[in-house]
DNA sequence: CTTATTAAGTCAAATGTCTTGACTTAATTA
DNA sequence: TAATTAAGTCAAGACATTTGACTTAATAAG
């Protein structure tokens, strides 16, 4: 009956497929764009005004756009300028960190609503899963507050962790978060919530972030470098976030350096972990984030010890991104103190010669994302609304989620 | 009239695109598994028999799948199963190298029919080019003397030639070709053969190859580490080549290594380029080729400490591209003596613990790919090929080429 | 002030591609 | 010999985009 080995194909499409694409297309212009005509739309896309009419009028049934006033511009008809509705569609973003976990709402043009958080004692994931259930549940219970009707319109919920994903584990690598790693987080989460879930390491939550609201924010090539606790690059490549074969991929933390006869893996020396152990400050601590602030505003040696180790190795992580990857530009974000972040963006300067090195450069080959402790939560967020909204390859074909 | 700034938007579809996709979902599927019924296509790419039926009528009248002899599997009809066939289009193929110029002509399956290869005398581009488009002529009536009809199924020409493009050069480094980089070549090609010329870097194009007919038949994500003249890596992410936002992505030979206090290049230490220079022989010699062929096989000692170097950084290239490309496998191919490929993988092992180090994992984290000289040729033939055949997000849209 | 021109947007019919459901063909199994 | 299973075809239907003519509403020109 069946034949031996299993048929492996890319699926087809039709027009469903075709018509899915074009609505997400529209989204994307008014995001990137602003707000647009149809007549706009129709030429921006190569489809015809009738078509791009229907879409628009669906849309707007559908609460996704709303038209402005018209506005005169030169001879002819008054062009009706349609915007993104912000109320069209929500999502729940999640960061689970080592010590605390972080929920966002935000809404279809990346606004945040609602945030809040909870301390993840030592319990392991068993006991962790309640607190980030009652923590999403909170947060959706806010936003219900804020705006009616939003549950209807939750698209998802994104959660972002510190990755890799699946690895044969060392054992006790206490940078790893063995138990969460096999815990079956997805699963849990998505029958607790009922919601779609979207997992992806914390550096890429950060990318996805920088793509809808920040640096990124309409490039198709574009690589973040996120420190955080750990330090791991978010991709993207042609339009969208790259995950590589097993969601792993910009992981280079990872990536070993050898120096003094030892090899060493990025992670211990680029990081805010690093610096913690530098500092021999305690992770655990709250005020952690606000005093390494103050540290690093007041020209602490220690701090400036670090960030001139550090920088060296972020000079080499950005010259080895931009041969990799040819991006139209790396940027650097992270989950670290602004100030921190300034000196280390100063003293990375100036960059080791590359590729990036272009006749006719426009965009800088480093810029500054968000440093934000909440932006990883803003980028899991931001996961669902992408997967659901943003032209993609996958979203044109038959049975894709 | 016209708006301030342009309006930037992807492309939208509609049924061409829709039925262009579907063609092109039955071609990769009939290369990938061999040969199949309408029926199995059907289940495979989820699209109604019906459809499939359709599709493949039009495709058989195209003269590029047709039916074989059929079989019986069980109770039901007997199936018919479908194949590609080779004869459906052809592409030829250029590589560009330092001193000379090969040429191939490949058919749809990607089976080498012509090859030839010329001289380039250090007269520069300008009077290259007349040598390159001679070749190329010659080619294309050979393949016409092979088989007839040749020249309305010739879907382009593809060249590959050291990389990086567009990159403000050093000035005077002789490893770059800086006179070829500054040469109109795809224009010049273009006008002199009336074709649809697809450029790509060395690396890419043993990429390309081995997606079509080597290691990486059938893989998503894939990293081909090319080690010729230079060395490069041509990447294979999504199904797709990835070229980056300048075409350059992946030109690892370009990435600075610190060692000793000083940086040098990937290139200058882990290439064809860094043994001649270690043996102090001469690239232009035609027959180095075997020569270094016959030292590596008798154990000569300039090759062995050679390859004992070579091996320590090219382990450390593969784990860095595990850790940043996650790909399902690397494959390591090039443009060097099989012996001394043999060599290098032998001592390359055992590779650097990574993220590759899967529960699970199928594939060999690293393995063989081509190492032919005319490898990179034939990636080049097979550029046009995928180009026109294989299923890519940009064929869906409108106004694509 | 009137008319021509330009551009946005709509209407209705046509087109192209996939889907649906019934049907035919041809094998194996009971 | 009849029931079952599966491949493949036929003809009608569904759906989204396209086409071309038309309407609306502004500015520019005479």
């Amino acid at each position: 009956m069946n034949d031996s080995r299993p048929i492996r194909a890319k699926r087809g499409t039709n027009h469903e497929g075709t018509s899915a694409h074009n609505r997400r297309v529209m989204i994307d212009a008014l995001r990137i764009n602003g707000a647009l005509s149809r007549a706009d739309l129709a030429r921006a896309t190569r489809l015809t005004k009738q078509t791009v009419s229907n879409i628009i009028e669906e849309l707007e049934r559908d609460g996704l756009v709303s038209s402005q006033e018209a506005v005169r511009k030169g001879r002819g008809q008054p062009s009706t300028p349609y915007r993104l509705v912000p109320e069209g569609a929500f999502a729940v973003g999640l960061q689970i960190d080592r010590h605390v976990t972080r929920a966002v709402a935000v809404d279809l043009v990346g606004s945040v609503l609602v945030r809040d958080e909870a301390g993840l004692s030592p319990g392991g994931p068993s006991q962790g899963a309640k607190v980030i259930l009652d923590l999403v549940a909170s947060v959706r219970s806010k936003l219900a507050g804020v705006v009616g009707q939003s549950e209807k319109r939750l698209v998802g919920l994104g959660v972002a962790m510190p990755g890799p994903f699946g690895v044969a584990g060392s054992g006790d690598d206490p940078w790893m978060m063995e138990a969460w790693q096999k815990f079956p987080l997805v699963e849990t989460l998505t029958a607790g919530t009922g919601l779609d879930v979207d997992l992806q390491n914390d550096a890429a939550a950060a990318a996805t972030a920088e793509r809808m609201v920040g640096a990124a924010h309409g490039l198709d090539h574009a690589v973040c470098l996120f420190v955080g606790y750990g330090i791991g690059a978010g991709l993207i490549l042609n339009g969208e976030l790259y995950r590589g074969a097993n969601g792993n991929a910009g992981e280079i933390g990872m990536a070993l350096l050898f120096a003094d006869g030892k090899s060493t893996p990025l992670e211990h020396r680029a990081s805010l972990a690093s610096l913690y152990q530098h500092l021999s400050a305690d992770p655990a601590d709250p005020d952690l984030h606000a005093r390494i602030n103050d540290l690093a505003l007041s020209g602490d040696r220690g701090i400036d010890a670090w960030v001139e180790a550090a920088a060296v190795d972020l000079r080499w992580s950005i010259h080895l991104i931009e041969t990799l990857f040819d991006p139209q530009t790396v940027i650097l974000c992270g989950s670290a103190p602004e100030a921190l972040v300034n000196k280390l963006i100063a003293a990375i300067g100036p960059l080791l010669p590359s590729i990036a090195e272009r006749r006719g450069r426009i965009l800088p080959r480093l810029q500054p994302g968000m440093a934000d402790p909440w932006s990883v939560a803003l980028g899991a967020a931001a996961g669902p609304i992408s997967h659901a909204f943003d032209p993609r390859f996958a979203a044109i074909l038959k049975d894709s989620l």
